[in-house]
DNA sequence: CTAAGAGTAGACAGATCTGTCTGGTATCGT
DNA sequence: ACGATACCAGACAGATCTGTCTACTCTTAG
């Protein structure tokens, strides 16, 4: 059910997709969705959260030696990811773009993790011994949004080039 | 009409506001709006290709100095504006997320402008004798989806610094 | 003066949206 | 065996969506 609605919101949008369409695809009742989930905004904040710790699992399998190589490593999967045929850019941003109020709990969800990446990027910066693991984790942020958003509107491998060399520039300040 | 429509959109998103909402505060009959534009998705189109006149119309004004000086100015006052209260997000950006489709006429409108903001940033970066103008304007590119992204769901006063120190690393090399 | 063009208000059609409710069926622990 | 719980299919309500249509008013050019 979560899975369905996860990948009908991710490559068709939030707005676009309806309950009955997600009932319909997994194939279950309209009182058992809403028994799970008492509103559709509830569910796609299970949606962001869901995905959400999706990455964060993703992260830990990356068991790669040193911070630095685990650092790259993250992005290059994005890269990989992001050349993909179903790539769709970043459900987070995505999902962001359909909810205009900051106080929203769907954006709250998404609030934090944003959150968790840029401190996930610092502490493997500050591991690795940069001297300015704060500031390059924003940096690194930027450049993660940055690569999203071109792997969905742009040409993969004009952008996978681009994130490559503004890594080398970034990182060797 | 279409700068009601432009003001809705930009704020509310693109399928959460209705035909009904922009006559109505447009203050216009049913019939005259669809006589100017077929369907919502012309609206929509024409609402892409008005905001990129009005930033190329905004780039044009620029008009201090060498180059350099453009392409800073250019990025200062993206932070500006993107530091203000009404701002919310990239109307491209936010707007493609609504349109999964790469061949809608929507979505071609917000690759056109892209290509030309592109363009402007290598023709700026080769004016001032970068030697690498065509992958530093993809980064810079990369660098504006994130500008605009930060902005929207991060600590502004963070973004802006982060875009200024990112900017002097890759245009440092 | 008159005919055409453009705008207005708003009813209407048909589809779709979220969310509720009814009634029937199956499973499972005790 | 039996009550609780969970599921099913689907009708239904009420709102809202896009787009069409009717009927009327106003302006303007010939």
């Amino acid at each position: 059910m979560l899975v369905t609605a996860a990948r009908l919101f991710y490559r068709e949008g939030v707005h676009t997709v309806g309950i009955d369409r997600i009932i319909a695809e997994a194939e279950v009742a309209k009182a058992t969705f809403y028994k799970h989930f008492p509103s559709k905004d509830d569910l796609v904040r299970a949606y962001v959260t869901a995905e959400s710790s999706r990455q964060r699992a993703a992260v830990a399998t990356v068991d790669t030696g040193s911070s630095r190589e685990k650092l790259m490593a993250i992005f290059a999967f994005m890269c990989e990811f992001g050349a993909g045929p179903t790539y769709r850019g970043c459900p987070f941003v995505n999902t962001a773009a359909e909810y205009p109020d900051p106080d929203h709990p769907v954006r709250q969800a998404i609030a934090e993790h944003r959150r968790w990446t840029r401190d996930l990027y610092r502490d493997l910066l500050a591991d690795d011994g940069h001297p300015d693991a704060e500031r390059t984790a924003d940096i690194l942020l930027l450049l993660r949004d940055g690569l999203v958003v071109g792997f969905d509107l742009d040409d993969p491998a004009t952008t996978r080039a681009a994130v490559q060399e503004a890594l080398a520039r970034v990182l060797a300040a």
